[in-house]
DNA sequence: GATTGAATAT
DNA sequence: AATATTCAAT
């Protein structure tokens, strides 16, 4: 019975980056205020191939415009143009960034944090530090985890108590559940030991991981350094599970698109903001 | 005062 | 539904 599951989690433990490998992941997510605020000397646009924007706002968002003028492109937080009161004084802050969008990469990132933390050092500062994204902010960390450990009792509750012949680990339950598959959490793996709080027979996790998260990247030491990779607009995909997890094999999306091998390295964004929601979307750049 | 975690709001 | 933001407790 454990053994099963230990086999599974074993398998998955070796996936498990070593701090050092988590750690050089730099992710880049400009923070939109730090754009502004420093004026964005020149974040060097890697020019993707043809940007189809088109019919939409260039602008936008977080980084890297390209035109040195970035000082109203923001809609302001208040009446951006409508009010006129505020006049002009203190643009960037108070900004709101957009929406961070959880791709399964960036919840991979936050579960592995996780898993080498432990839950109970599992706390968001932590979490954040350890994942190293750039413009992740405490607050996403935070919120995520507290819908992350609603995921987790969640299948706790499932897999001892709910229909009583099913004892099954959690994770394969979720896999084996159709309705309630969330998603983002059900592409990541879950650490076993998350599900059994109480097993003092797991006990071999990791004393703890000093890294040094805080890395040596200040705002002001000159704006214009690493290369922005971050894109805005959501995109979807059919995340491929890495290790085993399968998704839906069969089902693709209509007949418009062209499959293209899982081959995610230049994501193209398509993205249909109903409402104009700027929203942002990191993509993890050969990790994974 | 800073962080956390839950509630609440968008 | 997914994130953000607020709020009380630590």
């Amino acid at each position: 019975m454990r053994e099963e599951d230990s086999n599974w989690f074993s398998k998955w433990e070796e996936e498990l980056p070593s701090p050092e490998e988590l750690m050089p992941l730099s992710q880049s997510l400009i923070t939109p205020d730090l754009a502004i605020a420093f004026n964005i000397p020149s974040p060097q646009q890697p020019l993707h191939h043809t940007p189809p924007h088109p019919p939409q706002h260039p602008p936008q968002s977080t980084a890297h415009s390209s035109q040195p003028n970035s000082s109203a492109e923001f809609d302001s937080p208040e009446g951006g143009g409508g009010g006129g009161g505020t006049g002009s004084d203190e643009p960037a802050r108070t900004l709101k960034r957009p929406r961070l969008v959880w791709t399964p990469q960036l919840h991979k990132r936050f579960v592995d944090a996780v898993a080498h933390l432990g839950i109970k050092n599992a706390v968001p500062k932590t979490i954040m530090q350890l994942m190293s994204v750039d413009g992740l902010t405490r607050e996403n960390v935070a919120s995520h985890l507290q819908k992350y450990r609603l995921y987790l009792k969640r299948m706790q509750g499932i897999s001892n108590g709910g229909g009583g012949g099913n004892n099954s680990p959690a994770a394969l339950s979720a896999s084996c559940m159709d309705p309630a598959t969330d998603h983002l959490f059900a592409s990541s793996p879950v650490p076993a030991h998350f599900l059994h709080p109480g097993r003092p027979n797991s006990e071999h996790f990791l004393p703890f991981v000093p890294v040094a998260a805080m890395q040596h990247h200040h705002p002001m030491a000159g704006a214009g350094h690493h290369h922005p990779q971050l894109q805005q607009q959501f995109r979807h995909f059919g995340n491929s599970p890495p290790n085993g997890q399968f998704e839906h094999p069969f089902v693709r999306q209509s007949p418009q698109q062209p499959q293209r091998t899982p081959h995610m390295e230049d994501v193209e964004s398509a993205a249909t903001a109903k409402n104009g929601r700027k929203v942002l979307t990191l993509f993890p750049t050969g990790d994974d």
